[in-house]
Parts: structure tokens; sequence; C-alpha cells
RNA sequence: AGAGUUGGCGAGGUGGUUGCAGAUUGUGGCGCACAGCGCGACCCAAUCUGAGGAAAGUCUGGACUCCCGAAAGACCAAACUUGCUGGGUAACGCCCAGUGUGGGUGACCGCGAGGAGAGUGCCACAGAAACAUACCGCCGAUGGCUAGAAUCAAAUAUUUUGGCACAGGUAAGGGUGCAAAGGUGCGGUAAGAGCGCACCAGCAGUAUCGAGAGGUACUGGCUUGGUAAACCCCGGUUGGGAGCAAGGUCGGAGGGGCUAUGGUUGGUCUUUUUCCAGCCCCGCUUUUUGGAGUACCGCUAGAGGUGUUUGGUAACAAACAUCCCAGAUAGAUAACCGCCCUCUAGAAUUUCUAGAGAACAGAAUCCAGCUUAUGUCCAACUCUUUCU
RNA sequence: ACGCAUUUAGAGCAACUUGGUAGCUCGUUUGAUUUAGCAUCAAAAGGUUACAGGUUCAAAUCCUGUAAUGUGUA
């Protein structure tokens, strides 16, 4: 369920931009933060994820695959023209598939990034 | 049956749907430019490929790249946990075979295993003393002092008996300690001591076996604490440093048009000039798009894999055949389903039903090792008990 | 990729160089003091020196391996 590399957020640059500039929402295992760039470009996702959740590879790669795995299916509900940072909080360790699906459909719409139809 | 020891295979297989990355292909789309050929970094489709035995830790050895230095070779210095022998390897501190030694009833396992007969240091406490000595003790034969007896006419002379423990002898015994000068026994002596003998242990020499480390036998004299994973000595090895984030490319690039000249190829031509066509270069202009970033190269065909044969006890090597097998860069492998196989449980008696296929764990320049993490299965061997 | 450092009582640190009975401060517990508490005084408990193996008569210390934690360069 990966993720194609036009919707991907790559730079360095970008995710400092989203930091610094970007609207910020709390959830129980995510924080997802968002920028509008006022463009008609694609939708750029990126996933941090950092050591402290685990220290094996494995268990962070698993993460970040089930989240890009949910993101690409809500991919034609997006707003075009946003830069999006999901940051992988410690908890997320013990999560379920499905517990991402629901928790970034909550956070997206939150960030009014959700398109409706 | 139980308890162990060693070694090995493999990390379920196969098909389908959706999805990601790379490569190749396309009278495909889209964009640019067009008479046409075309170009593209975007999209789509098809085909192929897509994590490990440890990818890990980063403990070693290399390949490769750059910087500094030197250019054969010798000596000195420095560094190195380099250190039994022989072999293997590109190389190694790795592997194989052996020797010695320690452990285990055994299968088997561990070992940095040169030198303390060059020097220095250290060996707490205890003990006299920790490498050179003598506290208690034993002796006091010999010498000394002293008392008596005998010989003699007599003696301070000679002989002899005793005492002292003064010189001296001794290292058996006691005590201390991890360790006290080879051990045990007999002889020997004033008391003792390898002083002598026997056995054991150690050392040296000779013979012999072995390629060697070493093994065995004989002979000899009779002796030398430990520590070098303390400094060190000896032998051995080595240009030094940095590391793919090494190092390199790009200060515009791609496409089209125009102008003049030059180069080159082809055609016309016997040859040259001229002419025509294509390509390249310079300049101008137009359009698209990026702009110091993993954008591109390095970047994956390699001390490569698989199979067979041969040589070798083995590690391994050689020959032949065959295959191409990840190349991402905020970093690609996932989700679901069917069948087969294996295991477990239940029903039941050879079929059905249910469940599981777990664990450790994710390539980032590439190899060779080591170490650590971890689940299943198989084989060989050992010991104990019971039965035949 | 290449390094560096640390690990000792509940907490923070000594002792390691030069091997020889593991200490200090705070905290804890008990007692004294006080009507009571704090403070003070006295005493006590608390350690597999991260783990495993080795050298040594003897290891926190020396050597090797492992683990965990922190950190530097770009």
């Amino acid at each position: 369920m990966g993720l194609p590399k036009t919707h991907r957020l790559r730079r360095g640059r970008d995710f400092q931009q989203v930091y610094a500039q970007g609207l910020k929402r709390r959830g129980r295992y995510l924080i997802l933060r968002a920028w509008f760039s006022a463009t008609d470009n694609p939708t750029l996702v990126g996933i941090s994820i950092g050591k402290k959740v685990s220290k094996k590879a494995v268990v962070r790669n698993r993460i970040k695959r089930q989240i890009r795995g949910a993101i690409r299916q809500y991919l034609p509900n997006l707003k075009p023209g946003w830069k999006i940072a999901i940051v992988v909080k410690s908890e997320a360790q013990t999560c379920e598939y499905e517990h991402f699906l629901r928790e970034l459909k909550q956070l997206l719409i939150q960030a009014e990034v959700w398109h409706g139809h």
C-alpha cells in the first residue's frame, strides 16, 4: 500500500516550512502538521518517526508503511495544494492499522484538508 | 526412556487481485516542434526483477577513492593483544589438520601456548627471611674458655672425661604464608644437607622416530620461587592519514527557428573548384523546465552464484558447464484470497473440522571473517537405567 | 561511515594510574531530644562494583568479549 512519488514530501526544507508555519492538530498516536501552499500542485505528505518510538528499524518501517497505506486510501478526498507532515508519537508502537485509518481521517477533517464529497 | 555432545539443511511452496520501486519495450497518451522524420525529465500499459542468515553490532582484514610522503635496497626508530607447528586464503587477530596442556565418566570442549638461565619493578597482611637470609631450634666433631682424671720427677706438655654455647657448623624440624630453596624412603653425620643410593619430578646432552611443534629411550651432574593479560627482551609484521557524507560533474540544460562562415560525411565528377543534402560548431532569437540538490556519475559482473568432475584427511583449490540475481535516497517489499505441504488439537480410524507456519529481524559502496540475537527440523555420537 | 566517553548502595559521586578488608554526601530505618514536628546528636541497614570469561595467591582495578546509555564529526 505504497504512496506514489508525486505525493511524497521529500525535502528537508519543505518539512521545516511545515513545522514553522503550518497548523497543528494533535491526536492520540499522531501529530498532524499542515501548510497550504496556495497552488494547484498535488498535496504532499511526509511521515516523521523518531528512534524514540522504537529502536528497531523493522517496527519503524512497518508503522510508516501502514500510515502511508492509510493516506493512499484517503488521497482522492484531500484538497490539492497542501503540504502535510505526520509525526508519530511513541504510543503508536502497539497500534493497529484500523486505528491509524480512523485517527488520520479525524485529524484531516479537523485540519480542514478533507474534501467533503 | 531420560540426560547430553557435535554437525547440517532451510527460513514454507505456488497461483490470483489491488498497490510501490527499478530496468526494458511501445505505429500508446500528453507536451514541444512539425510537410515529414523527431525530442521529452511527465502519464499509461505490458514483461522481467525486487532484503538477510544474521542485512545487526562495527570487532577485524581487504578491494576502491582522495590527500601527504617516499621511490630499489639496507639500518635505526615507531606502532602492533603479532607470538606452539604445518597448511589454506587476495588478506587477517579468521579457517583446517596436528603437538602440548587443562576440564569432563564419556561423546567432546577450552587455551595469547616465546623468554623470569639479560636487566628493572612488584609479591599486601603474616613471617627471621619473598631472593637473599637465620627467629626458635639442632650440633658444637674442629678451634676457644673452663673443671676433673691419667702419663711423667714435675709442668703451662700429651692423652682422656665433662661443662660453657664464644667462634663456628646446619637448613632436618617449628611457626607464617598462594609461594620458604626439588619430593618420599633408606643410608650417612657432631648435627645436618643430593653428601650417597632407589623411585618420582625438573634440567642438559646423545640416539632414534616425525616435514615440524614434539614423542620415545639412554646417559649425566645434582638444581634454578611467582608475576611479562607489569616495564621489558627476543622473534614476526607494517609507508602514514582519511573514508562512498571517499571522490567527481553541472554557474544553466533540452527542443525549435534564422544568418554567415568553417569542419566533416555522402552524392554529382577522372580530379579540383562549384552545386545539393545530412550532421557538428560559433552567434542571435524563441519556447519549455530546473537551479547546489542525491540532480547526475561513483552504483553494482563480483576474491559472484549454482551444478558436476578431479586433487586434498580437511580448510580449500583447479577445470568444465550454466546463470545475471535489489540499487532506494524523508529511503521501494505491503494487504487480501485460493490450493498444496508441515505441525498441533478434536472427532474418528484414514478421512473430516479448527488453528498455526512462529522467532530474531530491514540492504544504503562492495567482499572475506568474527561476535551477538533467534524458532523449527534432520543426522551422527556419548552416558545412565530398564527389557529382549 | 568513522570515532569518544560512561556503567559502583534509593540518588549524586570517590577508590582504578601503582591489584591487597569498597568509602563520602544526601536520602532510609531505629533511638535520644521536643507537648508534637523540623533541625540537631548517636547508631544501624543498604553493594553479585552492568554481564560473561580469563590472567593472578588475590580483580571494582589488568586483559578479552557482550550489553545498555550518552555524545562528537559531516
